[in-house]
RNA sequence: CGGAGUGUAGCGCAGCCUGGUAGCGCACCUGCUUCGGGAGCAGGGGGUCGGAGGUUCGAAUCCUCUCACUCCGACCA
């Protein structure tokens, strides 16, 4: 992409009622717009981290065997009043009313709409185990919206349904969700740490939410500070493989991490050494649970097992928060200049600038670049603007990517460009050819 | 929902107390000079001051109502 034809409305200045680097940050690098307190516009940066996150999600849950639908955003209050949610929810549930009168709600989640549709097609053990997810936009209508994305009122997530005969099925469901989720938030540059957590009002037994240390996290965390050092990496997981499955999932909750709900401070001190206690916040990024019968017992979602008896299945519903994750990734990784984007997630695998814009050679330089990186399958965000060095390079450090090709008249005179990483800010000086195939090398397999 | 605030140009703000028909910085447009970390000079465009009502000869300014947004708290992916 040239700049000088895309849409990014970089601000200088701060505004005014941004108070999380996040969000200042997002509001700055042109990444969203608030339409209302809690909802935003994504304007074409954001969108593009936006889809990144949704990508590797779609693309971890479908290794891991989950199917993928669309679930509509409306739902009908008939629903809700069978599972007893209608009136338990309370006023954070948007309530509308359409011309014929018939109640309806913008979904805040899908446990009831997934078992319809499940109990409407499916009534055989051999149907089974079965995991049904969509990525959709959700409304809660939050007393308080804040802090960006990271606590809107509308928000994309990812909500995950599984369906399973026996308990035991079920559990492993839960595992397999866990090494997903794992697995999603290292692609994206983070480390989330699976914590006890507490059910809340989607009710249920075993539950663990995945929490990014941040000193802006909402939640207060207490942890042994060796979970932080855990790493899946690119080890081989098969899904199928109960036994392994769960060996990860104890390899990564076996040391005490909890949050401020679950703490307990008599296994805390039995338990952790007290050079390794470390108390701190966190941003919840995902929650999975399992809840057995909850709602397909009043909803009558059953199968027909081997021995013909009818038997409610046992299910779990499984979150991960993908617009929040942008505002969790930039807490996770930014500085005083702007945000450093993960390679994962980025919005442009590197940045061009063109120091001497209108000047033949580096005109040409920037141009051979450009067309050499796409060539090679990258999507280069090539600043043409004219517009003067400091400028250019201040806006490529705002929008956080993490390489960044400098092309000036003094570096081609020996024929040489810059390469240089947003992370660590280090450069090195390359031939053109160089500079391509390191960024290619970087991104390769990615 | 309780408490506290704020709405004046795209963004950040001043003006309001002490009414006289709107200003600054950045951004934007034109020209010239500049050009390896947010340039300089000159010229220019843009606002019915959140909305409605009231007081007044006259309201951004005073009064009433209303809407929106923000912050702290309780709640939450």
């Amino acid at each position: 992409m040239r700049l000088s034809r895309y849409f990014l409305p970089v601000l200088r200045e701060t505004p005014a009622e941004a108070q999380i680097a996040s969000h200042r940050l997002m509001l700055r690098a042109g990444m969203i717009k608030q339409q209302q307190a809690g909802i935003y516009s994504w304007l074409p940066l954001g969108f593009r981290v936006l889809k990144n996150i949704e990508r590797i999600v779609h693309e971890e849950q479908q290794r891991a065997g989950h199917i993928p639908l669309l679930m509509p955003t409306l739902q009908p209050a008939e629903l809700w009043r069978e599972s007893g949610r209608y009136d338990a929810y309370g006023p954070e549930m948007l309530r509308i009313r359409d011309r014929q009168d018939r109640d309806m709600l913008f979904g805040p989640t899908n446990e009831e709409m997934i078992t319809d549709i499940f109990r409407s097609h499916v009534s055989s053990y051999k149907d089974l185990p079965l995991t049904l997810y969509h990525i959709q936009w959700k409304f809660r209508d939050e007393m308080r919206p804040r802090f960006g994305v990271m606590r809107g009122r509308e928000f994309l997530m990812k909500d995950g349904y599984n369906f399973d005969v026996t308990k035991e099925d079920a559990l492993h469901a839960y595992n397999r969700h866990m090494v997903s989720y794992l697995r999603t938030y290292e692609r994206m540059g983070l480390t989330a740490i699976p914590m006890r957590a507490d059910s809340g009002p989607i009710g249920g037994d075993d539950t663990h939410e995945f929490l990014v240390l941040a000193e802006t996290g909402e939640s207060e965390v207490f942890y042994d500070d060796r979970v932080t050092n855990r790493e899946l990496g690119k080890r081989d997981i098969d899904y199928d493989d109960r036994a392994q499955v769960a060996a990860v999932c104890e390899e990564f909750t076996q040391l005490y991490a909890r949050t401020d709900e679950t703490h307990d401070s008599g296994i805390w001190e039995a338990e952790v050494p007290e050079e390794h206690r470390k108390v701190g916040r966190g941003i919840e990024v995902g929650q999975i649970f399992y809840f057995g019968t909850k709602y397909s017992e009043p909803m009558g979602a059953t199968v027909q097992t081997a021995d013909g008896a009818t038997v409610p299945v046992h299910m779990g519903s499984h979150g991960i928060g993908v617009s929040r994750l942008v505002g969790a990734i930039i807490e996770a990784s930014h500085d005083d200049r702007g945000i450093i984007w993960p390679e994962g997630v980025t919005p442009f695998h590197c940045g061009i600038v063109n120091l001497r814009q209108g000047d033949a050679e580096t005109d040409a330089a920037c141009e051979a670049l450009y067309r050499d990186l796409q060539g090679k399958g990258l999507d280069p965000l090539y600043d043409d603007r004219d517009a003067r060095a400091g400028e250019k390079f201040a806006t490529m450090d705002l929008i956080g990517l993490p390489w960044r090709i400098t092309v000036g008249p003094r570096g081609l005179k020996e024929g040489k460009v810059e390469l240089t990483s947003r992370r660590t800010g280090d450069s090195e000086e390359l031939t053109p050819a160089q500079a391509v195939e390191r960024v290619a090398g970087i991104y390769a397999g990615r």
